[in-house]
DNA sequence: TTGTAGGCGTTATCAG
DNA sequence: CTGATAACGCCTACAA
């Protein structure tokens, strides 16, 4: 391995010298001497140790994409494939900017420590994160946290967001123009202050202003897993009060509607479906699933950004940004 | 941040003697003082600092998950969605050994190099390599290597991969069983020595054991994203002379059968078509897809396991796991 | 403009 | 059975 000392040798000059350099600090140092260095250091292959240098600055450059689960679950690290589709995009930037990714999943605010301990991460990516007893440890973290698509807040943190209310909103008012009544709404379990209560919020204002009456027996909340959305595509088929259905995810979008189809149901001939996200999947299904779109990349983009300003101490203007919605029409809802 | 100082003051020891009990060299350690230094570790919340481990240790726990990028290509980390799926198994399965699972990509070899001795990564996992100047790069690393889904093989590494030809041959013979004699291959560019190549030979040989003559025409070798899939399921709907595909990739068999249906074909009635993976996505199109299964968990499961098995020096009987696959029934495939 | 020295947290060696 | 001590590679006062 070389080292700086090794550098520093070839070159005839100290480690100081050699450090000052690398780090740009190449005020008090000659001409000459800042260009040996670097030739030495391109020659001899010189790579900084960034144990070392973690270990002296308390500063890693790690930066960790944190998924929370619950103890008992057996989940895999990206269920949803939305989420994982910011995951490259985040890797990407944080990359240019000199940072390292780690993965880990943990089950409890002590892993969570441990880990933050175990290699003083520099900075957190969390996402969905609810108002809860892991929500209260967060705070007290004195590390950069950013929270991608929770809609829990504080002065320590920073978010990316989206127009969750105006996209359940906008899905649901479509339906209705399109003369739709009977609308049913799919999504995960709604929990307060999270991304589907605010699209549930959509949904149910959307509704009321329209002066059609709120039934909650057609709200269904399940998992977002294959054989669970297929089953809810056919219960709903069996039912005649349905005509329409809001989904929060594409993914349960397309479930719900291969369900319907392999129960004989037409979509969107007997019922119109809408989806969220606007992942690929849309442009598979047939017929093509009409949606909310959001644009996944750019959010794992401002989410690093907001991140990096963070770290580098870039005074912030906005500890929040959310990002437009808008409605994608495609073909799996019709007029009635 | 408490280090192993505090505790062994606390506990009235010396350093040393905390260390050791902490790796359990606990022969020349008196009962009563490992159980106080338990204690004290448990009271005052330790936690080992892995940068100074990794320093003193020249092993990091660290474990390298790399995307191997052309450089000039802007993709993300993680295109294919089941590529995704196992990175959570592997996750998984590193963090109950006491690994750290890091994501990186590189362009370069000397990308690789930089990442490799900027934390002193104790092992490698790649997906998908070639036989090219990359991967004689990979040969000279003195570090653990498995190697996913490749057909590149070399004593200092390990493999994981499938039955490809076998899933081209089933795949392939199970269309001819049904009376398909203009079968396509449609698949991402077939190269020297890789998985595809494989899945593609079988292809052939099923072609040849029943005297169909292999047509060149008939391949069709493109990317996976979605637009370019969706537009080939479109140009074979024009043709009039394929009656059946076999796609190496489910997402690719989705978006081709998507294409079909949008150019009015109907499948499996017009075309016949059969994917590989076996990924969620299967049951999301109508028909549900004919499929050649293998088992992404398990496929990550084995591979920590023999990159676990290189680290803790377990002899290793074999270096390369060939798992099983099988075709999978569903509602693409006609008899004709 | 450059060098010296101390220390970050941990482990290993060797002596008590 | 236990404890000093040096070393890993790097950075930062402070000194020259």
């Amino acid at each position: 391995m070389i080292t700086i000392k090794d550098i520093a040798q070839k070159v005839g000059v100290s480690c100081t010298t050699v450090s000052n350099v690398i780090h740009g600090k190449t005020g008090r140092v000659s001409a000459e001497t800042i260009s040996l260095i670097n030739e030495a250091i391109d020659e001899l292959g010189y790579v900084p140790n960034m144990s070392a240098r973690s270990l002296v600055s308390s500063s890693s450059k790690v930066i960790g994409m944190i998924s929370h689960l619950a103890p008992n679950k057996n989940e895999s690290f990206i269920e949803d494939p939305f989420h994982s589709a910011f995951i490259g995009s985040i890797e990407k930037i944080l990359r240019e900017n000199g940072y390292y990714l780690m993965l880990r999943t943990v089950e409890t605010t002590a892993d969570l420590l441990a880990f933050l301990r175990n290699w003083n991460v520099d900075g957190l990516f969390f996402t969905g994160v609810f108002e809860d007893e892991f929500f209260e440890a967060l705070i007290g973290l004195n590390v950069p946290i950013v929270l991608i698509d929770s809609y829990v807040t504080h002065p320590n943190m920073c978010n990316v967001g989206l127009e969750d209310y105006k996209g359940g909103y906008l899905a649901t008012r479509y339906l209705i123009e399109h003369g739709h009544k009977d609308i049913a709404f799919a999504s995960p379990t709604i929990r307060e202050r999270g991304v589907v209560s605010e699209r549930f919020l959509g949904y149910r204002n959307a509704l009321d202003e329209s002066s059609i009456p709120f039934r909650p027996e057609l709200v269904f909340q399940q998992e977002l897993d294959i054989a669970t959305t297929l089953a809810l595509g056919c219960n709903i088929a069996k039912r005649n009060d349905i005509t329409a259905i809001f989904t929060t995810a594409d993914i349960l979008a397309a479930g719900v509607m291969a369900g319907l189809q392999q129960s004989g149901r037409k979509v969107p001939d007997d019922i119109s479906i809408i989806g969220f996200d606007d992942i690929n999947i849309c442009h598979l299904t047939s017929p093509q699933l009409t949606t909310i779109h959001q644009d996944a990349p750019l959010k794992g983009k401002l989410a690093v950004n907001f991140l990096i300003d963070q770290l580098e101490q870039t005074p912030i203007k906005d500890r929040e940004i959310i990002l437009p919605i808008h409605l994608v029409e495609r073909g799996s809802v019709r007029y009635i």
